[in-house]
DNA sequence: TTGAAAGCGATACCAA
DNA sequence: TTGGTATCGCTTTCAA
């Protein structure tokens, strides 16, 4: 590879001037420029951007640590950061980390030894203390989806609670009387919160979820078939079904419909997320808004803010999100 | 930022005992080992990469270079990469371009900039002179979804052509007589390979699709419907549809169903590419699989093959992939 | 406006 | 087994 060196010495002139021209340096001779810029041309010369970096102890990376990009929801959170870093001329580093503490670890020491300086993090197993021990080593770290008290203007989360009571409110303005729940037992605990937040709204409008019509199941198509199956196996009639996300609640209109119930005619069904599949379900889903990529980009600003030298006042922007309501086909009107 | 001359000075000893502990070299004592380890430790020490990268010329990094992440098929294609070099200890870079020939090869130059050795790129617009001269350039350079005589072993690319030849075939020992067909002006020319290899395969049969019969879209759910309509509205009768990928196809069962067709009993509809969503379609969408994340991981592989000292002999292994029949539920035995 | 030289953080060769 | 030191490719004073 041709060096600054080979560029210097074929121009005629210093390394110090090649740098100059290639940085637009102020003081440059218009003769200079053209001279050196003509044998970068002709050397097809690319500076290296990692003495580059070495020396200006500066990164033009922005980085982000996710569990793979397979899951369309993953890929937003990555596609929201790569935006960011297009528009701020900095390269993607894309770590990925399984859903264990070690592995959450690792990728993100992989950033670190590439010294990039701006991360968003999703993590979910690594300590309340190891995140913010890792939050002051690096400073442009911000976490996506988790909220830490500590670090709390470091944090861009959902707040999973008020979703769930969202989605109660929805089917109760619907007339709903009866209802059933898919969830889910993850490793993280949204599950639990959209559930909590759920129940507890239900309970403010003087009803509930009988016992017998929570069902759980795996985060998946399947996982919602299983669950819808052993929800109707009950042999409880409900109208309104939440499910903790879309792909459970497609599994779960499709086991619906199989047996017999008409959705959202006999059966509403609310989803979770808002992922692409969502609109493409027949019929299409009622859901709430996950806005992942938004939170994403924020969450890469906000690294970037972090680590410029005259940092705005953002205490007053909130990292915390409300999901919306998204009114599709699948939820209607109780006529019973 | 802790150095490696930090821990030497605390460890008390040289820069090179660091290194060498670092790098599990060779002749180190025990004793050092242990010692340095420690200060490592209590300093928090993680060494710079891009030094490293700077005075070893050699890069852990893998890039791939697509149009963006919020696309399944890219993502899948991200992903494939992704678990190659997660595999191969290296880091993923991503660099995206808009299906333009400046941006890719902007795309390409950021990766060269950082020195990055091995890349899986997605390029549709550059000229095969200009990807060959990369290539030249770049050894680690793989091409995925395009095809060049001149690099064919680093091309990995799917048989588009034959892709229409197996859809063809298919619906024509489901016994199906007449076709229509939902393709794309896309800026790329995969729509029109596969709708030759369809056409070729019908015309082999001893039959072939009325002009009418063929509508043009977006590559969308949208598209598809609406590209559909076009469809009905031409009063023609159809018992079998090919559509151009898996998005339009389920946007033309729904119009399909929305006009009183029953899919697949009335009309037989047929996607490609197999993306995530046709197996969240009702009913489950028959495709042609796409296998962009094998491809992806052949690509990368081939890459790393391609920069290592002893490259073996792969020139046997095809780099062309025939897309897979997968059979579900839009397809049937034509009755009529 | 230009060039010489120090230095960024590591590796690796050569001596000791 | 260790340490000293040149070096990777570039930026950035400091003088000229």
């Amino acid at each position: 590879m041709t060096t600054i060196k080979d560029v210097a010495r074929i121009a005629g002139v210093s390394v110090a001037s090649v740098s100059r021209v290639l940085n637009n340096g102020p003081k440059v001779s218009k003769a200079t420029i053209e001279k050196v810029s003509r044998v970068m041309k002709e050397l097809n010369y690319t500076p290296n951007a990692n003495a580059r970096a070495l020396v200006t102890q500066k990164s033009t990376t922005l980085g982000v640590v996710i569990p793979n990009l397979i899951d369309p929801f993953f890929a937003s959170l990555a596609h929201g950061v790569e935006q960011v870093a297009r528009q701020k001329n900095r390269q993607l580093l894309l770590s990925t980390a399984m859903v264990s503490a070690e592995t959450e670890m690792q990728a993100i020491n992989l950033l670190i030894e590439r010294r990039c300086d701006v991360m968003v993090v999703h993590s979910k197993k690594l300590s309340d203390q190891a995140l913010i021990e890792l939050a002051n080593k690096v400073p442009g770290l911000v976490l996506i989806d988790r909220y830490i008290e500590a670090i709390a203007p470091r944090c861009v989360w959902l707040d999973n609670l008020e979703g769930g009571k969202i989605a109660a409110r929805h089917l109760l303005a619907l007339a709903h009387k009866s209802f059933a729940c898919v969830s889910s037992k993850h490793q993280i605990d949204d599950p639990l919160l959209r559930l909590q937040g759920f129940q507890s709204e239900l309970q403010s409008a003087g009803t509930n979820i009988e016992d017998d019509l929570i069902e759980y199941g795996e985060p998946t198509l399947q996982g919602g078939e299983i669950a819808t199956q052993k929800l109707l196996a009950s042999g409880k009639s409900f109208s309104a079904l939440f499910v903790y996300n879309d792909a459970m609640a497609i599994g779960a209109i499709s086991t619906l419909e199989d047996n017999g119930f008409k959705v959202p005619s006999d059966i509403s069904v609310l989803g979770f997320d808002d992922v692409l599949l969502s609109r493409y379900s027949r019929p299409k889903l009622s859901t709430l808004n996950y806005p992942i990529e938004q939170m994403a980009m924020q969450a890469a600003n906000i690294g970037i803010e972090l680590i410029s030298k005259q940092p705005m006042n953002n205490s007053d922007i909130s990292c915390k999100h409300i999901p919306r309501l998204v009114k599709r086909e699948s939820t209607s009107f109780n006529v019973n």
